[in-house]
DNA sequence: TCAACTTAGATTCCTTGGCATATAGTGCGA
DNA sequence: TCGCACTATATGCCAAGGAATCTAAGTTGA
């Protein structure tokens, strides 16, 4: 019982911690450079995977296909994403970035990485983020694999 | 370096994780309660502390008041929750539990003890999961305390 | 004691994601 | 090579949260 009760703490802890981390980011990164958190980890996906289709981001952020299509929309609307033809495959388009979302997506991240370092580190020593990241990196392995939280469209 | 790549790296596994267990959390809790996560969350609220008004539960999830007068006003049309008149501020209402209220979130706990134990026990020993309860438990009560990411209204 | 200020929450508009459906393109077998 | 099933994505409608605004109700100081 006392485990059961530890897993309901932790994973309101966790979504406690992470609403407030989203919330701060999203207010830093919509000051400096007018985007939102889900946009800074989406142009991230594609500058770190370019050529991805709108499936490979739908996927890497257990969202839906048709939500991934608008939020490809919005940065092709603001210009730093763009859609190039697939040559092997004409139902689908490989994503780029822009020059402008290249620069914009490196400027976003040094914010990003300033505002963790700030609220993270000022909470927990190096020790502390280490097990964690630990922990976190084999559940999202394991939630990955066995394609658990995948949403359906 | 390498400590900033970690922050990073520590904050998305973190958010691909929570979408993951939430979006499960959700599809169980629908199927089987006809609630989602957020609702059981609010309607665990309001049976841990009675009498919590609106503002309250705002705090507690870090969202806005409109939000929430608007999630209470959902529970309300379901008969799970109620507004009391708040005798000493006639601005405010007290929330409680209805009968219905109370049982289904006795209910719908036990669905998510037994989703997170599948879930995250089947990942993590018992070791990782109190090391990574104490690290959010900790890095929560910094947030709160010093109001990271608290809504502006 | 009343006018200015503050607080609690409700309401409105906008954005974003989910789900269902529509459409175009592929590939395979009869 | 025609047609049928499948795949990739786009689109329309709905639910839920954020920000700003509005109203009612407390509070305070001259």
């Amino acid at each position: 019982m006392s485990d059961a009760d530890d897993l309901l703490s932790l994973f309101a802890d966790l979504v406690r911690c992470e609403t407030r981390l989203y919330n701060t980011l999203n207010d830093r990164l919509r000051e400096r450079h007018g985007i939102v958190t889900s946009q800074f980890e989406a142009l991230r996906y594609l500058r770190d995977h370019p050529g991805s289709r709108v499936a490979d981001l739908a996927a890497e952020f257990a969202i839906g296909i048709g939500a991934t299509s608008k939020s490809v929309d919005r940065l092709e609307r603001q210009g730093w994403a763009v859609r190039q033809p697939n040559p092997s495959d004409r139902r689908s388009s490989l994503l780029a970035l822009t020059h402008d979302g290249s620069r914009l997506v490196d400027a976003a991240e040094a914010t990003v990485t300033d505002a963790l370092a700030e609220l993270i580190g000022g909470a927990l020593d190096r020790a502390a983020v280490a097990t964690a990241a630990q922990a976190f990196s084999k559940l999202r392995s394991v939630l990955e694999r066995d394609q658990i939280g995948t949403p359906t469209g």
